[in-house]
DNA sequence: GGCGCAAATGCTACTATGTTGCAAAACCAC
DNA sequence: GTGGTTTTGCAACATAGTAGCATTTGCGCC
């Protein structure tokens, strides 16, 4: 039960970044990594509920920002003033997503990257380029 | 000074769009057009407020709403809550955008298109494309 | 296993941004 | 100018996130 060799993917992420082993930063990234799409903080605080893990509001605000900083997760701010986070399974956060605009789902498109090919005006300095589309989602798309 | 023929570049695009000619609504067109950068509904309420055109938060929030849902200008949101709004002086809303994440300004990279080439998962239907570009402005940049 | 202490948590209160409902005022077609 | 529709102003409300601080917890060390 205690073996020290067997972290699960969550445990592993957090023990890479040096960060504290705590229940809520496991259980997040649990839910995250089990996620379809980017998620909002009360959507996560939802499933940590259903999980029956107690949290505080503060708290979940706080992890998220944390993971966010150690770069495990990404954030997005969304049309409806939500932020969404999510983590990316393989590589780096160097992707691009898909925004339902019926829905307001935001799926992560991994292996899509922008190929931004722009000559930015004089003094401008690129640090990473954001790519989102908008349209419909298979769901909400269906009959048109 | 009735002179029916000259409208101002804020009233004709009010005008071409058959809206009602308000006060509000060409002050903050003047303000937008006259304005660098994309400007959160405070910064342009601050605006009107120097004008000494009296305005009310509600008032600005839904002449933004209507110059958006006309097609006039159009919103962003921002990493900080709150949502930056901007009219693209030449031809439609079809351009990146330059986000400073020292200052926080958002420029518009009018004539700098996505030209996103990507293939979709199966399902997306893509209606347009956004990108962002994030890095430093020339003023924030200087000493790097 | 227990100690000590920095880091994380839980509370409460607070801020910032945007929304709703409704009566009064302003546009503008006639 | 008049009338009817749109827009405005006001007050109350909603939502998402933040700040301060006392308490608890993880974990390096013994
Ligand atoms: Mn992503
Ligand atoms: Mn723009
Ligand atoms: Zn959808
Ligand atoms: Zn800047």
């Amino acid at each position: 039960m205690s073996d020290h060799t067997s972290l699960s993917p969550a445990e592993s992420l957090i023990a890479a970044r040096g960060g504290r082993m705590t229940r809520t930063r496991v259980a997040v990234l649990d839910v995250l990594l089990a996620a379809e799409q980017s998620l909002t903080h009360d959507e996560i605080g939802a499933a940590l509920a259903e999980q029956g893990i107690k949290h505080d509001r503060v708290t979940l605000y706080r992890t998220l920002d944390w993971l966010v900083e150690s770069g495990v997760a990404h954030k997005m701010a969304g049309e409806d003033r939500a932020r969404r986070f999510g983590v990316a399974t393989s590589g780096p956060h160097e992707h691009a997503h898909f925004h339902c605009d019926r829905c307001g789902k935001v799926v992560c498109l991994e292996g899509l990257q922008p190929a931004v090919a722009v000559n930015l005006p004089g003094g401008y300095q690129l640090d990473r380029a954001e790519l989102v589309l908008h349209g419909a989602c298979p769901t909400c798309g269906k009959g048109t």
